[in-house]
DNA sequence: ATCTTAAACTGATAAATATCATATTTTTAA
DNA sequence: TTAAAAATATGATATTTATCAGTTTAAGAT
């Protein structure tokens, strides 16, 4: 994979295309890339971030704490997307800690090369606004799913978001595998509900699984069932 | 109150500061006043708006119809906020309804206003980034408290939020007074329920009410509830 | 002011979900 | 490869929350 911002692939998926070349030349002479293990955190809750990162390989699960102890996961980020954005643009600590899900490689841009084009480049900073603007749509979403939806509606909600997400792989598995930990907190439930679940899921036919792998074999009734019939 | 942009105090609250002399000129132009009395809508779930709303005076809640019929109320907006920003900005279609709690005014604003700025002045579109950013983190954290906190935590928490947001009357009653449906809207949980809440708050003795008015007695212990105690 | 309608409230019960305890399987690392 | 650790799985039970049915109270309209 070539090294420099202007040829790299992953940009035509973020905001980093609206930047001039010059700018683009500045990132990536500032630009850092890094690799992050699976289980690996690439910033902690509180953090106060020197600047963004973008995914170029992997995925990291953005969660954050909560007063009984359990995490609650906002978002998954996979490549293309970048991370640690709206702290830097809010000029606040992180409210979000990032682990790495998989193995990852990320490259970290400086904040200095992302806030200057912020207030020089307007199809920079609108292109930033449009994607945030879609994050807070898709929070909505969540914020209604998590009050108004079943655990068992958001268990097969998160299963076909994996699939459409992240695809399968070729013996009919989503291709991200998530420990069924991780999926009660996408779902906000606790662990062994979302395990039970699960086996219900299993024993309906609706999916099938080897270890903690799930794979999809009956789509329409998880569709339904998120829908609720 | 000064019907002039230039002379709006609101202004001061909002992403319009950051506008110039011109550009608020323009929008001042452009902009018509509405007033919007209790209940009534400002805009519905799947409009395409023509532009945003500027809170001038009232609140008004922002909710989005779930599946099995019930609101979930995501945002109250109050004096001084853009409502319908993200929508024009996204150019879709809004994903939520906005319902005046109160006698509103608003100052309409069409798009073209906005979106000219947008295009032109990056330190107008770097505030209105940051606004969004908080929002952002807002919903981020309200996606938490949904899905970790109880019911009671979150009436609890409800209760804090709307003497914080909206202060207290001369009786001591919270400033902004919703119904008990309202309540269990935002807190995302059945109407008896919160209202059972709110019975077992008073029987405690951490709050008090009277009729649909609810005023708080105990604060300190109704933050211990919703930390866990 | 009073009639009417809507909202607030309460009880009984059902359903959903969490918790605790423990067995089994899978994964990790020596 | 195998022992240890971690993750998955399942049962029993407690707790939380929703639902249904009904009464009381408050708010709005004539």
């Amino acid at each position: 994979m070539d090294s420099r911002c202007e040829n790299c692939i992953i940009r035509q998926f973020n905001s980093l295309r609206a930047m001039s070349k010059e700018e683009l030349k500045q990132v990536s002479d500032t630009k850092t890339t890094k690799k992050i293990k699976k289980g690996e955190p690439i910033f902690e809750e509180g953090d106060k971030l020197n600047g963004v990162y973008c995914v170029r390989d992997g995925v990291s699960k953005l969660s954050k704490l909560s007063a009984n102890g359990k995490d609650q996961i906002v978002k998954l980020a996979t490549k293309g997307e970048v991370i640690g954005q709206r702290s830097v643009i809010a000029e606040e600590s992180t409210n979000l800690s990032a682990v790495a899900v998989n193995d990852m490689e990320v490259c970290f841009i400086p904040k200095e090369s992302i806030t200057h084009t912020l207030h020089k480049n307007p199809d920079f900073t609108l292109e930033v606004l449009r994607h945030m603007a879609h994050d807070l749509k898709e929070a909505d979403d969540v914020i209604v799913n998590m009050s108004q939806k079943t655990v068992k509606q958001r268990i097969a909600e998160a299963i076909l978001y994996l699939k459409n997400n992240f695809g399968e792989d070729d013996e009919g598995f989503l291709a991200l595998t998530l420990s069924r930990e991780d999926i009660s907190n996408v779902v906000g439930t606790a662990t062994e509900s979302a395990i039970r679940i699960i086996s219900e899921f299993k024993k309906k036919g609706l999916i099938h699984t080897s270890g903690k792998r799930i794979g999809i074999k009956n789509e329409r009734k998880l569709v339904e069932l998120v829908e609720g019939f």
